[in-house]
DNA sequence: ATTATTAATGCAACTTAGTTGCAAAAATAT
DNA sequence: ATATTTTTGCAACTAAGTTGCATTAATAAT
């Protein structure tokens, strides 16, 4: 693995991850960013960043890629259950730091666990 | 909501859920069927027999979309937890009956939970 | 059984997320 | 300062999914 260049685009994307308290769709840094650099730019920024362990991504319930810093996620510690909120509302996705847990599978290998969960974030609960 | 009509084109996506014991992707039943029906009729049918409540979707580990018939589902029961594995190898895809618990979350309120396990499935075990 | 009504389909054109190859530019090493 | 290697922009592409509309098939009414 080669070693991430700290560019100009590498660290404005940096940046935008630890100013943002929740996950950031790949739809909308390419929307935010595209008068600074090109999309195809971000992709291969994220991409990169999480071979890095700096930033996971997971899958939002459209479809879409999502990535985020999470608070509780090391460089290794990327295959524990780890779910995610998506708020029906305003659209928002958090990290949480809660714990599920997986039953164990006779005749199965489960190698990972991606838990998605929608509803209503505290900000639209009201 | 209007009545679903049983067209020549419903029985044969039914009669493949009925055969399959495992979930279809989108792409595959586009690509199975495309002799026989267009790929919009595909969509189309998917989309009003999860309406119906004949099948449900989820979302596979590549963004991609999924429907199955499963035998624990009937109507109005599809916002419990209801787990998906995917096999890494053979790319199958299944319906768990297993239960997955999600803890109640103070300032949240949680509509419905998606949880894709991936992993090796029993075929691809040895 | 015919006809009228309504729903479903095919088609072509479109939208959008994501990818690829390659030449030019920017980082880093010497 | 120069050489090496990585990164970037760009344009062109791929593939999943959607839309509008005219035609056809299914069902209801006569
Ligand atoms: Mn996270
Ligand atoms: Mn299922
Ligand atoms: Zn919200
Ligand atoms: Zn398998």
């Amino acid at each position: 693995m080669s070693v991430v260049r700290k560019t100009k685009s590498v660290k404005t994307l940096m940046s935008i991850f630890e100013a943002s308290g929740s996950a950031l769709s790949v739809v909308d840094l390419v929307e935010q960013l595209k008068v600074q650099m090109n999309k195809t730019t971000v992709y291969r920024i994220l991409e990169r960043l999480e071979g890095e362990g700096t930033i996971h991504s997971f899958i939002g319930s459209n479809g879409l890629k999502w990535y985020a810093k999470c608070s509780t996620c090391t460089k290794h510690e990327h295959d524990d259950v780890h779910p995610h909120f998506e708020c029906r509302d305003c659209g928002k996705v958090e990290c949480l730091e809660i714990e599920v847990t997986i039953p164990k599978l006779k005749n199965r290998l489960i190698e990972s666990a991606d838990v998605l969960l929608t509803g209503q974030c505290a900000d639209c609960l009201n």
